[in-house]
DNA sequence: CGAAGACTTGACCGCAGTCAACCGGCGTGG
DNA sequence: CCACGCCGGTTGACTGCGGTCAAGTCTTCG
């Protein structure tokens, strides 16, 4: 039931999309978020034929919950980028814990840190139902070296990336880095039309530790002390913040990505 | 006197520089670890005149130990290639701690990070006396847009520093982060043709302890317990590894980027 | 030679990891 | 329909790694 709202009040509806599907990026409803659909839509001081860049997207295919859209160490055939859902990316260390990377949500751009060795460094793996494009990297490298929009967005989109991974080093309370997490999540939900204050969180507690550098149970604890705190409410995986401008301050005012 | 001797060894003589001076990549020592070197030298398949891509970089400075290249917030106006010496780039936290995101060796180019923000994020500051190259931004995006080589060393770049950003991210034992921050600057020491196994660190254990998440005294004991295990000797700021295998181990034989 | 600063070492403490018990929802099968 | 088991989340007790504070050593440089 709690699901079935969620289908409802969704940005598309599952259902109306084929497993496989041909697609392109002219209609689609996250393009003002998605690499391939901000080129699309700048088009007109574009070098390229629409026909093309409505290519770019090779095709689209649903994934369920905890399906691996690729494996680490094969070859980096396709980069993905999130139409809905969500994924997580990991590698799984010596001693057998697992890294998670990054979650990618709709609009993202999924594989951009394995181009360089020309394989997966990553595993890949839908949270939850989600909608994946296809982006064929032999054809994606052909269109950025003719697209000067590419070229444009794909520099600013790394030097994000980087920039956010590079916040994410060194040494935080875990209290800090939860909140930071969160707001990350609540800004890009709002960059992406949604609610700030309420949001869904996909992945598990454990999931969330290790993205983070923590354990299932700190990420449990903290979440608890926010709650008593009224800072948060929290119902399952649905999380609503209750005070932004105290988690701002709790987060350390970090100008998020 | 240990220091004429690094001098004399050093990959040129600092002397002969002018503290600004007009500068080619095509006779440059470094070039070959570059990304200006390394499109200056593709030039043949390239669609720009040798002279623009000489001037890809506009002039270069020497820097003294704990000079600025840059200031945080400033304007965005060049990207740095470091000619020999090091950098750090950091930022202030809101409770006053330091955090270094990145080291930075010959070869290396400094400010991708901050490109779509187009300001300086961080402060970048010489850790010792360093010939630092100036690249111009704007003309860096000038030249990005026509020419390929640098489209696909950008992009290998960029893909490597994020999955290096990422390898950072999670929790680690202390040793583990030191080993790895160890053979990392062994592995890179390599590729520019220096010894693998004398390092010298240009930075002081704070800035260690800063950039890997850890307090200088705790960079300290970890490093006595290696030397204990005769797995390196330390003397003062040159340290020799004795062991990589052994090492490698430790680190848990991350492939280093 | 003396002062300043970086590094080392020791003592203590606190945050977060680990281990374990428990809870509660969900799916399956009787 | 209920009973059961499973899994993810929560909570508690304990531990240990690494942070903090402080003293002491070594190096450099004026």
């Amino acid at each position: 039931m709690e699901n079935n709202k969620l289908m409802d009040k969704g940005p598309f509806s599952l259902q109306n999309l084929n497993r496989f599907s041909k697609q392109s990026c002219s209609g689609c409803r996250v393009a003002d978020q998605c690499l391939p659909g901000l080129i699309v839509r700048n088009n007109s001081s574009c070098s390229l034929d629409r026909y093309s860049l409505d290519n770019l997207v090779e095709r689209r295919r649903i994934f369920h919950q905890n399906e691996h859209l690729s494996f680490k160490m094969q070859r980096l055939d396709y980069l993905y980028a999130i139409h809905s859902g969500s994924c997580k990316a990991y590698y799984v260390d010596h001693e057998a814990r697992e890294h998670i990377t990054n979650f990618y949500y709709p609009g993202d751009v999924i594989g951009l840190e394995s181009i360089f060795s020309r394989k997966h460094l990553v595993d890949i793996v839908a949270l939850e139902t989600s909608s994946i494009c296809f982006i064929e990297l032999s054809r994606f490298m052909q269109l950025h070296q003719q697209s000067s929009e590419i070229r444009t967005q794909l520099v600013n989109l790394y030097s994000q990336q980087l920039w956010q991974a590079y916040c994410m080093q060194g040494t935080f309370k875990a209290e800090e880095l939860l909140v930071r997490f969160l707001l990350n999540l609540s800004h890009h939900a709002k960059a992406r039309g949604e609610s700030e204050e309420q949001l869904h969180l996909s992945m598990g507690r454990h999931d969330i530790g290790s993205y983070l550098g923590l354990s299932s149970e700190t990420v449990s604890r903290v979440i608890t002390r926010l709650k008593k705190q009224k800072l948060i409410s929290v119902n399952r995986s649905m999380i609503t913040l209750r005070n932004l401008s105290a988690l701002h301050l709790l987060g350390g005012n970090v100008e998020s990505v």
